[in-house]
DNA sequence: CATAAACATTTTATGCTTGAAATATCTGAC
DNA sequence: GTCAGATATTTCAAGCATAAAATGTTTATG
């Protein structure tokens, strides 16, 4: 591998091998384009077809797993959203009468969020659109590749700063 | 293969293959996440080593391969957002002195945006920053994986609907 | 030349996103 | 019990994103 020979500098912006960098720079750029353009199509459907945009979906998906439902903190965090964000959003939800906000006993800080029988039928049909339309969005990828890509992505996003390790 | 039987609803929301599609939901959920954390961390480190953002520095790296400098409309195109989007972005980005913006002769409906002095010496500064951090980023993918993963992406990206074809 | 259509850009309304400050409540140390 | 710190949520300010409407300019057609 490599011999760790004449790295000397304060590394403050070097990079170990420019040739390797460039190229996963500009996988990067590919990554990026790839998402963007799954997520400007899938904003379209659901727009369209159901009038409502990906993040009140993603709300809904987080909450249509868990019966109980979910505190606004833990709703953020399981979406790696920010707090704030989340309240707009479960706002505008609930005006539209598919989620209701359920105090929590003994703890008048928090609150608990859960879809109402209308929003777990709204979300079932918008499931199952969503999943077709990333089956033929991503159709190109067929199953033996599917494995590996997925690793690969996983260590992507687990990979953690040098400086917290 | 399949037998094309019994497959006789309407197919608004039928998948050929159910387990190959429910793979493909996971991997899209799982690009989503790797580009996500990316470009989260990206966000961080402009704001905290450049004050800056992540579209700003896109629309500096577009100008910059660009010495005449681009059109909004034809920056607009080439970043694929909206119009719109464009004129606040680099509205701030003339009040910072980065950005000016340069009448187009004999078409008074147009400008031209190019970068200045200072802000091409910027840019330079933080693309190499920026490769830096992709570089450490997607470490985890070595050269031997990036062709494969490459050709993936740029066949999910180019993608187009079955009701253009 | 008049004027309709096309074009380039900006403006507007709405929603998502963040980080930070504000508000309210709870818990534990004393 | 009091009160400092932790916790849960909301509010705020700023910026990014879109689609659609508005504004101004150019071009082509009659």
């Amino acid at each position: 591998m490599s011999d760790h020979r004449a790295i000397q500098s304060d590394q403050l912006d070097a990079v170990s091998d420019p040739a390797a960098s460039k190229a996963r720079l500009r996988l990067w750029l590919k990554l990026l384009k790839a998402t963007k353009h799954v997520e400007g199509e899938l904003r379209e459907s659901f727009r369209t077809d159901f009038d409502t945009t990906l993040p009140r979906f993603d709300v809904m998906a987080a909450l249509d797993r868990v019966e109980a439902g979910l505190k606004m903190s833990e709703l953020s965090s399981v979406l790696r959203v920010s707090n704030g964000n989340v309240t707009g959003i479960v706002d505008r939800l609930v005006d539209d009468g598919v989620l209701v906000r359920v105090p929590v006993d003994h703890d008048r800080r928090a609150t608990t969020v859960r879809l109402t029988r209308a929003g777990k039928e709204q979300f079932a049909a918008m499931a199952a659109k969503h999943e077709a339309w990333i089956d033929e969005m991503l159709g190109a990828v067929d199953a033996s590749e599917i494995q590996a890509m997925s690793d690969q992505l996983e260590r992507i996003a687990s990979k953690r700063n040098k400086k917290d390790t």
